[in-house]
RNA sequence: GGGGGCGUAGCUCAGCUGGUUAGAGCGCCGGCCUGUCACGCCGGAGGUCGCGGGUUCGAGUCCCGUCGCUCCCGCCA
């Protein structure tokens, strides 16, 4: 993934003015011209030794950058000696002359390159056993669980400080904006109830009830509507959410939202305000510039051209939908796909010259993503040269160069299969076609609104409709308890090149609708009073129309740093299989506390094998 | 839950079809060095080859199990 910011655009930023005390009175990072041949004091870590035997320099580092520090003898013998004995990560209080460098000693990589700081006298504050990694290797950085392990060690490094930086401004920009807005910022409880629906639930057993658990919140979601019902009008928060699911690159059990909702607003109030929110904020990061109004693409048409409900518009290779012009066809592949009501549809990959072991990896590719097969063809003549031309008519040929727009020497892509299938595989190469030809330029940015959504969608497995965002969205119009499948959403998702950010839909705000979307579920009333009762009375109360949106902080921060993976843009994150390496959470507990909690565990491991 | 990759010195890694005493760079320790900034030069220490079992005359290398890291699928309303 590219970074996005420009050094300069500035994962860090101007540095906030220092308070000068016994320890500094300026940062190390701070040029110091307007001080030379004055005095400065200075505090941080020792970055690097350089020792000459009678001159020793030392880069000193702290959260601003590095100041090199000069340790002179005819300056200050005691200073000398212990500069001699001074290791890597010391920490420091050294104070000393300011002094412009001479020309030939200038080090044009370091903003503080043109100065130094001639020490004549230092304070150990505390001393470092050497790290077990070093801070800026060249070498190739520690390995992950190095790294997480000795967290604290690895944040020292620049590119983690521009990381966490970079995250503190993006959310103060936030803040700023929404605050501008009259939004309130409101916490609400990570001890909750648990709502079966969705993602896995992490569970707090209660003392005081045995059996009985607290959930926490997999989203704020529920809380920021009894806000609106309470009046609060417009709210937000920085939210962290927990979904015990399975981690990835981009997704932690434990993941930062920004949680938004407002009153008496349709989606065209909320897509205004939140588009207003991301160039403010991607402006005051220095992340790309946005155009308003942002590109609007109703969900079936990204899934038509795109394959995707979170298109990357940055290229083309768009998908083309071919039963049309096979509708008559003998050939059995695309036949028996077609009786079954399945679809074909293809990829115009352009000019391209690929070698039939290549060819033969694009098929084992669309297979992999769950295709039957794949069928390849280069436009030649009026036909093709392919394996499968021989099997369809002079017509039919014509008629699917026709549709892809095929030209002499294009590739074409086939794939026949169930809607939903040949969607996703056809969706998924294009992406993957698109970075191996190059058609995907890293300093484009395409940020569009994906709106217009069913409301449910059918899930075969269980043999029920599930809701395509949650239960809660409001569907457009009236609900049609013969006609789900048709029924459309108030939802719309915010998507950035190929990525979703964020997305939300206005809500149910009277309690007989919210009722039938229930039914429509397959939820009785039963069960859903169970659930749900609280919401149903709270809607029975005067709800205000509302909606909102949430975004996933890390995977915005994320993508405008350019890291490989969100662990990178987070603090102290989990590992893919939950552990905290610094910590060593989860870990068992003392057996006191499972009695008190109510709790028995069989230990296996007491047996002794 | 499933599939792939990885695990060798403090760190990053090399180690061939199984074969003598397991190597490199960086770091670390000692010595020399007054303009370096990835300082330089000389010398040195440092290994349960993740762990357990098996095959073999012999295992870092092959097999089985297990633990950990990671990527992907499922999952993530």
């Amino acid at each position: 993934m590219s970074q996005v910011l420009g050094r300069s655009g500035g994962a860090v930023g101007e540095e906030p003015a220092l308070a000068p005390n016994g320890y500094r009175d300026t940062w190390c990072g701070q040029v110091l011209g307007n001080r030379v041949d004055g005095e400065a004091r200075v505090a941080g870590w020792v970055n690097r030794r350089r020792d000459h035997g009678g001159l020793i320099f030392i880069d000193l580092r702290d959260r601003t950058g590095i100041v090199q520090l000069v340790f002179n003898p005819d300056t200050s013998g005691a200073a000398f000696e212990l500069a001699h004995r001074l290791r890597a990560e010391d920490v420091l209080s050294v104070a000393g002359t300011v002094v412009r460098r001479s020309e030939d000693t200038v080090n044009p990589e370091l903003a503080t390159g043109e100065f130094e700081l001639r020490v004549a006298e230092v304070e150990l504050l505390a001393d470092a056993e050497t790290p077990p990694f070093q801070i800026e290797g060249y070498a190739g950085d520690a390995g992950e669980d190095t790294r997480l392990r000795y967290r604290y060690l690895d944040l020292r490094r620049e590119q983690m400080r521009d990381a966490l930086t970079l995250r503190h401004r993006v959310t103060a920009a936030m803040r700023e904006f929404l605050d501008g807005e009259g939004f309130l910022d409101i916490e609400t409880p990570v001890l909750t109830r648990s709502t079966p629906e969705g993602a896995r639930d992490f569970l707090v057993p209660s003392r005081l009830q045995h059996g009985s658990f607290y959930a926490l919140p997999q989203s704020p979601q529920l809380f920021k509507q009894l806000l609106m019902v309470a009046g609060l009008e417009r709210y937000y928060q920085i939210a962290r959410c927990f979904r015990d699911e399975a981690t990835r690159a981009d997704r932690q059990a434990e993941f930062t939202q920004l949680d938004i909702e407002m009153s008496f607003v349709e989606v065209e109030d909320v897509i205004e305000v939140n588009e207003r929110l991301l160039a403010y904020v991607f402006e005051r990061v220095g992340g790309p510039a946005i155009e308003l109004p942002m590109r609007r693409l109703a969900y079936q048409e990204a899934i038509d051209r795109f394959g995707t409900d979170r298109p990357d518009l940055r290229f083309g290779l768009e998908l083309v939908d071919l039963g049309e012009a096979l509708r008559e066809t003998e050939f059995k592949v695309f036949r028996s796909v077609l009786e079954g009501r399945g679809s074909i549809r293809g990829i115009n990959a352009g000019r391209r010259e690929l070698a039939r072991s290549e060819l033969d990896g694009l098929i084992s590719r669309a297979q992999e993503l769950g295709a039957k097969g794949l069928v390849w063809a280069f436009r030649e003549g009026e036909g093709w040269r392919s394996p499968t031309a021989k099997f369809l008519s002079a017509e039919e040929l014509a008629e699917l160069n026709r549709r892809l727009g095929a030209e002499e020497g294009d590739l074409l892509l086939l794939v026949a299969d169930k809607r939903p299938v040949a969607d996703a595989v056809l969706g998924q190469m294009r992406l993957d076609l698109g970075e191996r030809f190059g058609l995907i330029d890293d300093d484009e940015h395409r940020l569009a609104w994906i709106v217009d959504w069913p409301l449910m969608e059918w899930n075969e497995g269980e043999r029920r409709w599930d809701p395509m965002h949650h239960p809660f969205t409001a569907p457009d119009g009236e609900l049609d308890p013969d006609d789900i499948g048709s029924a459309r959403a108030k939802a719309y998702d915010v998507v950035w090149n190929g990525q979703e950010l964020g997305g939300g839909s206005i809500r149910i705000n009277r309690a007989d609708v919210q009722e039938a979307v229930f039914a429509a579920l397959g939820i009785d009333r039963e069960v859903a009073e169970a659930r749900f009762g609280f919401l149903l009375e709270a809607l029975r109360y005067g709800a205000p129309p509302h909606g909102g949106i949430a975004y996933g902080v890390d995977r915005i921060v994320q993508r405008l740093s350019g890291a490989e993976t969100i662990r990178d843009v987070i603090a102290f994150p989990k590992t893919a299989s939950g552990y905290d390496l610094l910590t060593g959470a989860p870990a068992p507990v003392e057996d006191i506390q499972l009695r008190e909690l109510g709790i028995s565990i069989h230990r296996q491991k007491l047996a002794g094998h």
